[in-house]
DNA sequence: GTGGTCTAGACCACA
DNA sequence: GTGGTCTAGACCACA
C-alpha cells in the first residue's frame, strides 16, 4: 500500500506521513476506514514500530486521523483533508510568488508557466505515467 | 549586510547560501565583486567559521561564485544565476501544480490564487512590509 | 440513552463513566432505578463487556451506583451524586484559580471571564446547540 | 531546577512540558535564553534523551522555545507564552461552566467561590506554602 | 489484539 | 559540542 523511497532525504516518519495523507486525500482510505496497526505497518515496511508511531501521531495532530485507544486509528473526514492540503498548497504558491518578484518574473510570464504546467500534469496522467 | 533570523529552523549555512544568492540575484552583489573572506563574514555574524565556508562551497556547486586561491571568492555572472534561480522557481512551481491537481484544484482557481498572490505581493512592497 | 463519541481522545470507559454519571445527576436515571445489565449496554453500544464492566466498577467505587449481586447495578442517592460532582468542579476551579494567578490574571478579569461564559452556555442552551 | 513527581500519573514528557513552560511563564527562563541541552536536562533527571527531545518538541510546536540546529534551544517571547496559556485557562473556565451549569450551581454560587478561591490562593502565596 | 510511553544506544547533520 | 532520527525491545493501559 505503501512505499518508502530510501532516495529520499526527508526522514521516514515524514515520508510516510505524506504517503497516508495522499491515500487519505485520493480517497484510497475512505472516512472511519481504519488504518494499518502500528505494528502491522511497522513490519510491512520493515521499520520500528516508534516511527510509525510518529507518523500516526503527526496524522492525528492534524487532524487526518482519529484514535482510539485499544481499538486503533481510522481516519476522519476526507473533506476536511482535503481543505486542509488546499490551505498548505496556496500557502506555499504565496511564497513561491514572492521568489518569482524577486527574480523579476512578470505575473504574465508566471501564469503562461502555470499554463504549461497545467498541461503536462494533464498529458501525463492520460498517458499514465504518473 | 546580511542578517539571520534564529527563529527560522532552517540551518544556519542554508539561510546564509539564501541570503547571498539573493543579494546577486538583486545586484547588490555585482559580477566579479568579491565577497568578504570566510573569516571577516563569520566574525561579523558572529558565526562559526566552518559555517560560512559551507555556504561558500554551496555557492559555488552551483556556480553563483567562483574562488581564486590565495586572493578570495568572486561573483559569477549575476544574469546566469537570475536564469538559474528561475529555474528551480519553475520545478517548484510544477511540483505545486502536480498536488493541486491532486486535491482537484482546476487550473482556473489556480490562476485566480496566482492573481491574489501577486496583488497582495505588490501591495506589501508599496507598503514596505517586506 | 448513551451515545459514544468515536472521535473523542479519552479511553471508551472513561466517557462511558461520564455519561452514565450525567444521566444520575440530570435525573434520567433516578434513585434504586436499575442500570441496564453490562450485557445489554455493552450490546447496545457494541463495545466489549468488559468495557462497561469497568465503568461500571468506578461508579461503585465513587459511590454513584450500588451492585446487588444476581440482581444488578442500582442509582444511589442523586442528590449525593450531585453534591460529589459539585465537589470536583470546584477543585477545579481551585486549580485553575492557581494557573490564573500565575499569569497575572486578576480576580476581577477572572470575575468578567465567567459572566462571559455563563451568559454564552444559556445562549448557547436557548438555541438548543447543546 | 525541575523536578519531576513519580507520583503523578501523567507522562514524564507531559510534566516536564509542563514544568518548563512554567518556568517560562514565571520569568525564571527568560527570552532568549538557552534551555538546558537535551542530554544534560536528560542527565540530571536520570531520564532517556528521547524523553527530553519529545518535550523540548512539544515546546517548539507550541511556540513556547526555538531550536538552532547545532547550537541548542532558546525561550520564545515571554509575553506570547503568557497570552497563550491564559487562552488555555479561559478554555477550560469555559468548559467548567458548562459542567456547573449541568448540576445546577448558579452563577452566583459560582462567582462566590471564585472569590473564597483567589482568597485561599493570596493567603497561600502569603505564608510561602506554595 | 490495539496504541502510548520509555529506555538504551547508535548514527547523522550542523556549529 | 548541539539537536534529530531511528532501532530494538520492554512494559503499560485499554478493548
Amino acid at each position: 500500500m505503501v512505499l518508502l523511497d530510501s532516495k529520499d532525504r526527508r526522514p521516514i516518519y515524514e515520508q510516510l506521513t505524506e504517503k497516508l495523507s495522499d491515500l487519505m486525500i485520493a480517497g484510497v482510505l475512505k472516512e472511519d476506514e481504519a488504518l494499518p496497526s502500528v505494528r502491522t505497518l511497522a513490519a510491512d515496511l520493515s521499520i520500528n514500530p516508534n516511527t510509525v508511531q510518529r507518523s500516526y501521531l503527526e496524522l492525528e495532530r492534524r487532524g487526518y486521523i482519529y484514535t482510539v485507544k485499544g481499538k486503533g486509528s481510522f481516519v476522519s473526514d476526507n473533506a476536511k483533508i482535503q481543505e486542509h492540503k488546499k490551505q498548505l498548497i496556496f500557502t506555499s504558491l504565496d511564497a513561491l510568488i514572492s521568489q518569482a518578484i524577486s527574480v523579476n518574473i512578470s505575473e504574465t510570464d508566471f501564469m503562461r508557466q502555470v499554463s504549461v504546467g497545467f498541461r503536462n500534469a494533464s498529458t501525463n496522467l492520460r498517458e499514465g505515467s504518473l
